[in-house]
DNA sequence: TTGAAAGCGCTAACAT
DNA sequence: ATGTTAGCGCTTTCAA
């Protein structure tokens, strides 16, 4: 491994005009200089420490990405999105996190992050009290969180990417109500994230605007593990296993997520209820996935790669420029159609 | 951030005496300062600067983590499983980079390695050459490899952890055949990997065991993209149409992996083939998501946590100690039995 | 048992 | 236009 001094001496020059080329301050010395530290960085292959330079400048390129768990098809879709566009954009790498949704684990990364000099962090689903928060930030760094609307009242010390989950939920309910349902559920995991509950809301919403309120029901099953990935599937299973023993069950269901809807389909095949036929479902994300489900999953989709280029955008523009304000940013979904979604079965008549 | 001085002044001591109490070497120091340092390091809530630490060791407690796509579900598991070990076993943080198999991003992360003093490296599936490889070895890095046998004649300069791929195409072939199969395929995709090229090895060899070489094939389908979440899925679906239009079709698949079967399935219920009535199925990798399709996949279970483990302990292992040989790591698969395979349709009789 | 001090590779203020 | 230099926070040798 080379150093600036290397450089320097290959090309004759100090090493503070070399860390001038490196920075770009060009204009301060001549073409030929210019050329010469460059040839030599060249022919020497020569790499910044990092370490070196953060130690100098308190910056290190890179990002800390904190999601529930990776293995969760979702969170590996966005995080994908987000290294991609962290590393092509902007030049930064990505330190991984799994919190299981643990808080002593995103306690544990915080300080990492702070040790390794690492200035910005982009929290997915996090489950984190604000006040611990704020103490991150107070101590300098810059957190943007997703699938999180800020907390109203609070001030906002973090940015927020999210998704109108309230939107989403009512794209769902208005296509199950468009087929002609009349008893619809929801149906999510117990332990309340924000998205949940903003899931929730839009969803009683949307039924109550049709006259729907009294045949609306959220179903809540509840998790072992806590984080989220097979264990949503399970849950959903479990819930299907509940609602299709109900004689009065809903016709047309709302999942949470893609995940708890995979799991309820699942459910409803071993107790014997086919989708659409017997029961319509809607799920939440637009995995890949979902497109490949038996039978294919109508679900609302949300634009991934959209809300993560503004999650990158955003720790990376106000770590540069820590006069710019936290914000809010929310991004619209849209419906996907395939083959979980019919009419609703025809009740028996008895011959008289 | 409070730094070591702080942390001298506080307890009344030099920077060396708290340097070797953070370092554990305890026994150079009297009962009562080693607890007055203490004290102090709680007080201050101190963390050790890792920039400083690094620039003066030449080490970081980080591990490089290259994968193809960190959204394909099966890489996501791996490296949720490697993410918990690294961190809760060793102390050691990821930097997480998806090459999307391509070469230029690979030399990327490995300069990027280098120049953030990580000197660790996990690649999942890599394609790299080997002389590359080698020289980035050469240069001082630590590297293990997943999904792919050391190259014969090459000096191991790498270790290698692997699954039996040669063993798991073979259960899968033995599974069908005792079944009643004799009409085969491996279905896979172009661009070959090491794991593939051992998966078809494994296929054709266990073929050939049963009497079955002649009627038993390999079909292969072209990623467009290349780097295999989504895409991998995509091509199973062609390839299904396209073995569903052939008369003389196989009756026992085996999928190179869980997605590709994924993909043929929602293929085969295009063309209007019923799995496993018409055309049996196994994949491999046994993903959670295995166990939510309709028909539930049966599929060759890599024991993931076993080798993430061995592949985490063998790169820390051996930057610890670089006396520590390369070595190669080969565990055994299982077989899931799901829904998806049945005995192969009888031939329809013409009446006379 | 403890401390002083050099230096890891870099940046940036200051000097020339 | 270019060079000199102090110092970022830490480890470790050597001296006391």
């Amino acid at each position: 491994m080379s150093t600036i001094q290397d450089v320097a001496r290959q090309a004759g020059v100090s090493t503070s005009t070399v860390s001038n080329v490196l920075n770009g301050r060009t204009d301060r010395m001549g073409r030929a200089t210019l050329a010469r530290v460059e040839k030599a960085i060249l022919a020497l292959n020569y790499r910044p420490n990092r370490a070196a330079q953060q130690l100098k400048t308190g910056n290190n390129p890179m990002l800390g990405l904190l999601v529930p768990s990776i293995a969760n098809p979702m969170y590996g879709y966005i995080a994908r999105e987000i290294e991609t566009v962290a590393q092509q954009k902007y030049g930064h790498r990505v330190m991984l996190g799994n919190t299981y949704r643990s808080k002593e684990i995103e306690t544990g990364f915080f300080d990492d992050l702070f040790s390794h000099g690492v200035r910005g962090v982009i929290m997915i689903s996090s489950q984190l009290d604000e006040q611990h928060l704020d103490l991150c930030v107070q101590r300098g760094l810059v957190a943007v969180s997703y699938d999180r609307p800020a907390t109203p009242g609070a001030s906002p010390a973090l940015d927020h990417v999210t998704v109108d989950n309230a939107a989403a939920a009512r794209m769902a309910v208005e296509h199950l109500i468009s087929r002609g349902h009349r008893r619809l559920a929801f149906a999510t995991a117990a332990g309340q994230t924000m998205s949940r509950r903003e899931k929730v809301r839009g969803f009683l919403a949307a039924a109550q605007a049709a006259g729907l309120a009294d045949s609306a029901h959220v179903i809540e099953g509840s998790m072992q593990a806590g984080y989220g990935d097979s264990e949503m599937a399970d849950v959903g299973r479990m819930l299907a296993a509940r609602i299709a023993a109900d004689p009065r069950r809903p016709t047309g269901i709302v999942a949470v997520n893609d995940l708890m809807a995979f799991g309820l389909m699942a459910g409803f095949r071993d107790a014997g209820l086919s989708v659409p036929a017997d029961v319509s479902l809607v799920g939440m994300d637009g995995l890949f996935l979902s497109a490949l489900m038996n039978p294919g999953l109508t679900t609302v989709r949300l634009p991934v790669p959209l809300m993560a280029c503004k999650l990158v955008e955003r720790v990376i523009g106000r770590m540069a420029d820590p006069g710019i304000k936290p914000g809010e940013f929310i991004f619209q979904p849209d419906l996907v159609e395939r083959d979980s979604v019919a009419a609703p079965p025809q009740p028996v008549r008895r011959l008289a």
